[in-house]
DNA sequence: CCGGTTTCTGTAACCGGTTACATGAAAGGT
DNA sequence: ACCTTTCATGTAACCGGTTACAGAAACCGG
């Protein structure tokens, strides 16, 4: 059994009270005293248990973040700039992945029952959870989710982006441009698709706009997509895909079957994962380590602030153009 | 305030031991009395507090994980194995990311405060903090470094696949091999170094072997290295990286520099991370996810069972072979 | 040496649950 | 009708801290 308060403050001939005040550092101890303490203390390797004192003082000192998933880039990124804020903050993280867990929901409940706040990952919980636990007080944050009601969210810029990745696209000499990706599975995606779509519009005729919905946004489906174009022979000018896993399928299986890319199709990802750089691949930078960071600072305003009106934050995008959209551009990194 | 469950019972009209019974769905309650505690705990929207739960339990249903970083893939897949394993077993997880924190060692403690158990990846917390944790009973599993007293380890193999790897180069025709990488750094690097140079030690003469100490394992890391090698004129017939993230910064350069790859020179990496499929590099596969998830099963024994006896797990790696060691290996992936 | 401050320390209530044990009511046996 | 057993529920101690408040000790000036 470990030493708890009480058994310092025999050995030290205190009170427990006297030892909570030393070990918390308050004032009003005299030099003294607070050396026998210590000594006891030291001598009984005694720490607080984290759990009594957060049960006394009734806040976890922690904050949970829930994701679908951390194999891309993308979750990872955003979890450890999330991590290293909360850090700074001295909160501990804890973490759930939703993804293929059918128990989701209950999951993410018993975590708000074990910190003081919560970030979320996109729709990884309803919107009716997310409801609940913010009428119960829970300070939230979400993340590449849109807000609902009165929740704070952090977003990064789509809309915009998309139409600059497209104009880039048509000034390239783009006709035909497929989007790949199901604007439903998250919000993200529709907005990119949007955007695209919002470009074209403005582009004049002689353009033709279709889009491929793929549930997933890995490399298998994006390569499922290229299969099946090869095979029905009907080749865009350009794929234009939901993120980069997609975008990377689909290049790979394209190239592995001849083609030539650029020359006779374009691809286009979003992210800016490390891979599209070695692999060429124009896409969107998104800053996913901010998102995180962000994330943490706007929950730690919540929390300690008590702050009621909610804040969304929009953070940039950056296009950044690579040789599988430009015939023009050398392959070679700027930085 | 949240309800707590002296508040269910006074709106039940029974004690607080018989709510804790309902709530803990434990036997010996009166259907008609159930009932009369769910009802007044539906109406109050009650959820027991995990706080309170805990420390009358004495446990806290949460393990922790600390890693050096998430930025790579390889420490990303191996929480998310830890995670999902942890998650079936209805644990709450904590993490903790060491980089750049001058106060990882009381970070990691007071992390052990928080939880039922922890995973250590590498070398992120010195060896006299692992055994006084040990000591105070913290079950404890390490990951990717060497057993140290009687605590249980999960590694991945390294001296065989380095061997294998070596074999192949020098059946490749490779005279004069470099190794990248600091061994000093971390035990994993020690024993692929380690690996390379009992192959070469057999290969009989007309063979050198040398290596460059590099401390970070990151593409910029690379980068430099083949910068040097490329000012000084020095080229091997083929470097030997610590990890894919190096080979890939050194493999880029070289390119760039428009040195023949692998005609010239051949590259390996280590770890067989996304990138390294696209770009064709040569590396050795690592079960990232199993080091996590058995990692986990291992640490809910200890906790569970209450085992004493140690366990070292070792898990087998595989030699993947593409077009950046390869004359002969057409560069498409047979999967 | 005394009363009034000021400073330090102790007592005890509290945070929100779990659970051993006591109690009382209902059921069963003769 | 009475005694025993069984079952459901309540009482109260406990988990390990924090902290308001009270009381004791030290300090101060006259």
């Amino acid at each position: 059994m470990l030493p708890t308060i009480r058994d310092v403050a025999k050995q030290a001939g205190v009170s427990i009270a006297t030892v909570s005040r030393v070990m918390r550092e308050s004032a009003g101890v005299r030099d003294a005293t607070r050396l026998r303490v210590l000594t006891a203390a030291a001598d009984l390797e005694y720490t607080p248990s984290q759990l009594g004192r957060q049960l006394a003082e009734r806040r976890h000192a922690a904050n949970g973040i829930v994701f679908p998933d951390l194999s891309g880039p993308y979750y990872a990124e955003v979890v450890l700039g999330y991590e290293a804020v909360a850090a700074e903050l001295r909160r501990s993280v804890l973490i759930l992945s939703t993804h293929g867990r059918s128990d989701a929901e209950s999951a993410v409940r018993e975590m708000a029952g074990r910190c003081d706040g919560l970030v979320i990952l996109q729709h990884t919980v309803s919107d009716a959870t997310v409801l609940k636990l913010a009428a119960r007080g829970t300070p939230l944050v979400l993340v590449a989710r849109p807000p609902i009601g009165s929740v704070d969210s952090v977003n990064a810029e789509n809309h915009a982006s998309a139409v600059s990745l497209a104009e880039h696209l048509l000034s390239e000499g783009v006709r035909d441009l497929r989007f790949v990706g199901n604007p439903d599975v998250s919000p993200d995606v529709a907005e990119r698709w949007a955007g695209v779509r919002t470009a074209f519009e403005q582009s004049g005729d002689g353009h033709t706009l279709d889009q491929v919905t793929v549930d997933g946004l890995d490399e298998e489906s994006g390569a499922a997509v290229a299969e099946a174009a090869l095979a029905a022979g009907d080749l865009p000018d350009a794929f234009v895909c939901a993120n980069d896993e997609l975008a990377l399928g689909l290049l790979g299986r394209l190239k592995d079957a001849g083609v030539d890319v650029p020359g006779t199709v374009m691809v286009t990802g979003w992210d800016d994962v490390m891979a599209a750089r070695y692999a060429g691949l124009t896409t969107v930078r998104q800053p996913m380590r901010e998102l995180g960071a962000t994330a943490a600072r706007l929950l730690e305003e919540l929390i300690v602030d008590e702050r009621t009106e909610p804040r969304h934050e929009l953070l940039p995008t950056e296009l950044v153009i690579r040789s599988s959209s430009s015939r023009t551009t050398s392959p070679k990194e700027p930085k």
